[in-house]
DNA sequence: AATGAATGAGAGTTCATTCAT
DNA sequence: GATGAATGAACTCTCATTCAT
């Protein structure tokens, strides 16, 4: 009954936040962007339901015609943004994951990346950790997709694990999605405190997890781990535009 | 800011939901302890920004002016409600505590209360797991302060472990908080998936983290917990008057 | 799921503008009352659709949730109106009509009644003729309705007048609607063209009609008729105001 | 007030929706032609104010550009509209009406084609009759414009038939309005209702309208009228697609 | 001639909260 | 203690209109 809108293809252009962004045009749809870097910015800030779509229309020196045009709702910025961050941070994981061999490295790092893009990240973690949470079935559908599918990376490459050996056979279902809250459990709480540096927790995070799967000591990744944390792999607050 | 008003004990622990309240005349303040259960369904059922004070109203029989006698704001009957789900849960805990012997035991058994806590209340869970994640600073901080109440409580006999020599040195806060972590998520999936038995997962769950603090094998409660499940310490749906 | 309201009560009370508020206690709901009076200044004073609510909360002193309180919406509030004045002019018919005896008499007295109260009462005509069409399903449903119990009004008397052996047979329905139809169209211009007295085409109209169901000449009521003109059954602006 | 456009002729009578259309090139101004129709559909389907420029726009399969281009506001086509439709149905009738003799026989042909019109063309008469009615004092006044011409021509026939002895004298003025609010609310109901035949009813209408003017039982057209039912003059659904 | 992104005033509605009774 | 009418700020969303291209 209403015109179809050119938004809210929630496919589309996946990650328009985020590092491929770095690299299109970046003219490409200017407006669109700016009110998604604006969305990011209110949303972290103040949470979903302060936000008002004043707040982001203001933020994104655009108006609300323009808000409107783009997306189809409040929800359905929000809903974009999520993909686009659960884009960044997958992407981040994926890269990392690449670049080692065994599939205990590569768990691993997928581990270390997901600590340095939150430190480096705080409004990405503080939106898809906090401010995602409990927005009605819709939104919560959404944000435990991005949670499986988090955990299906860490699972897949547990299961590997387990058929090279390096690893006893294990429910390891349970076992990504345990590590999956673990995470979510430490970077909440840091985002609240506030203080202190989240990477410095990943040694004995690391000890922990690889120890909760029966991998304990077999960590032959550490030297490894220490370079990425000297050459983060996301930017601080980078990745959105700019 | 506002004129303080008598009721709003924000320390309550008076767990005018759950098991004392079953205790307590139940005539004692039925106004309040209706407006607490509305309360309590209707979060759970909507949200806590879809749940409106006229829907607990409605749903408790009573006024808005009651509402606002015993409660100063929507918050307020929140946190209320916050204070006493989480008491309701730490007295479950304490007590199974209280039935074991070693510290590893304890530990066990206070995870095992989580989940069997949580399979009987949904709504419990609802609440504190889900729909008081993102609510502002204040009540971020209520529920930071639950989430810390409980890891305190599993450190505590985490540390007591080691000093048995049960489990190896090791950083028992992080430990208390990554398994916080992954209960919370195992138990957020089970809300949203709304299907299975989360006991299930128990067996599982309990040997991934024994295996994480390094006493795998050793775990010598399981006859003991099993007595647990076929007498839960949390009627289902019990607890809130009814 | 929302709690019901206790007003768009239809039915209830029906003439809570006109005659029967007159007579009941004025202090009875004093806002709602306010709200309808403004609601029809303002409806009659812009229309329907330029009428926003903030214009009816103005013009009444009240607030907008008072508005809301009292009606569900916008229409909400248009619908009781129309209910209102359709009574009012129902009310207004019925006397008329029963202070006549024969049939062809109380059809006469009724089409006086319309013209009468249409000229003391521009806002009502205004809001039943003009703003209330074209308004969607709903509304233009009601407004049939209107008409149709109008038009079932002449109808009958026209059937006893048929009956009677006043008129000759004929399709009375038909008869019934197109004298609905000449009223309206009378009106509707006399209020376009705000100037003349209504009243003064009322002996032309009255022989039109009357020849137009074959009573042509058989008027014997005209004497009443100019009593009537004299004490008009409906003050000029009165019923709503007070 | 605004820039004056090229495009809004108000007076136009250029029947570009209608007979004429059907003549002229057809690809003579396309854009134009295809909003006029679009406009028509949607504002017969939704009614003016429900109707979005947008969803013209939509339907006719252009631009927003286009559709300013051509009409200076949502209000323009909306004349226009009324121009060309009202146009349409008057020059049935003037067809009609040539082709009779007799004044009384002139004005039944008139009456005639009105009732086939709005059979044939339900949008021209939800659109004349309901849609444009209590649009503000400006398009009000086109309306009645409309009105008043058309109750204009049968005035100046019922004043032949005067002259012609067809008929005495009498109030030709009054007579010839209430014929036009009969047939006004006679196809209101008929559109409302949606069922039967509407032409049905002509035969009754023409009685009751003849004895009206007091030219009971001389309707000497009544084989000609039914010709005219034979071959409508008005197409259905015909003269404004293609 | 034609496009559609952009504007922004303004709409209806919600709802936490107050307070006279 | 209890009631519910009343308040009004704040919200999301709509849509006629403009204008650079």
């Amino acid at each position: 009954m209403r015109p179809t809108r050119r938004s809210d293809r929630a496919d589309v252009r996946r990650p328009e936040v985020g590092r491929i962004a770095e690299i299109r045009s970046a003219a490409d749809t200017p407006t669109r962007d700016r009110l998604l870097e604006a969305a990011m910015d209110v949303f972290a800030a103040k949470g979903y339901h302060a936000a008002a779509v004043d707040d982001i229309v203001a933020a994104s020196q655009t108006s609300k015609g323009a808000f409107y045009h783009y997306f189809s709702s409040k929800q359905a910025i929000f809903v974009t943004l999520m993909d686009a961050l659960g884009a960044l941070l997958e992407d981040g994981i994926e890269a990392a994951i690449a670049e080692e061999r065994g599939a205990l490295a590569k768990v691993e790092a997928a581990l270390g990346v997901v600590l340095e893009t939150a430190e480096a990240r705080r409004d990405l973690a503080r939106i898809l950790l906090i401010e995602a949470v409990g927005l009605g079935p819709e939104l919560e559908a959404k944000r435990l997709g991005i949670h499986r599918r988090f955990a299906g990376v860490i699972r897949r490459h547990l299961e590997r694990a387990v058929e090279e050996g390096s690893i006893p056979p294990q429910d390891t279902l349970l076992a990504a999605q345990a590590w999956v809250g673990a995470l979510n459990e430490l970077i909440t709480r840091w985002l609240a405190e506030g203080r202190g540096r989240l990477g410095a927790r990943l040694p004995a995070l690391r000890g922990f997890l690889l120890r909760s799967i029966g991998a304990a000591g077999r960590g032959a990744t550490r030297a490894r781990r220490s370079r990425g944390a000297a050459a983060p792999r996301v930017r601080r607050n980078a990745g959105v535009r700019r």
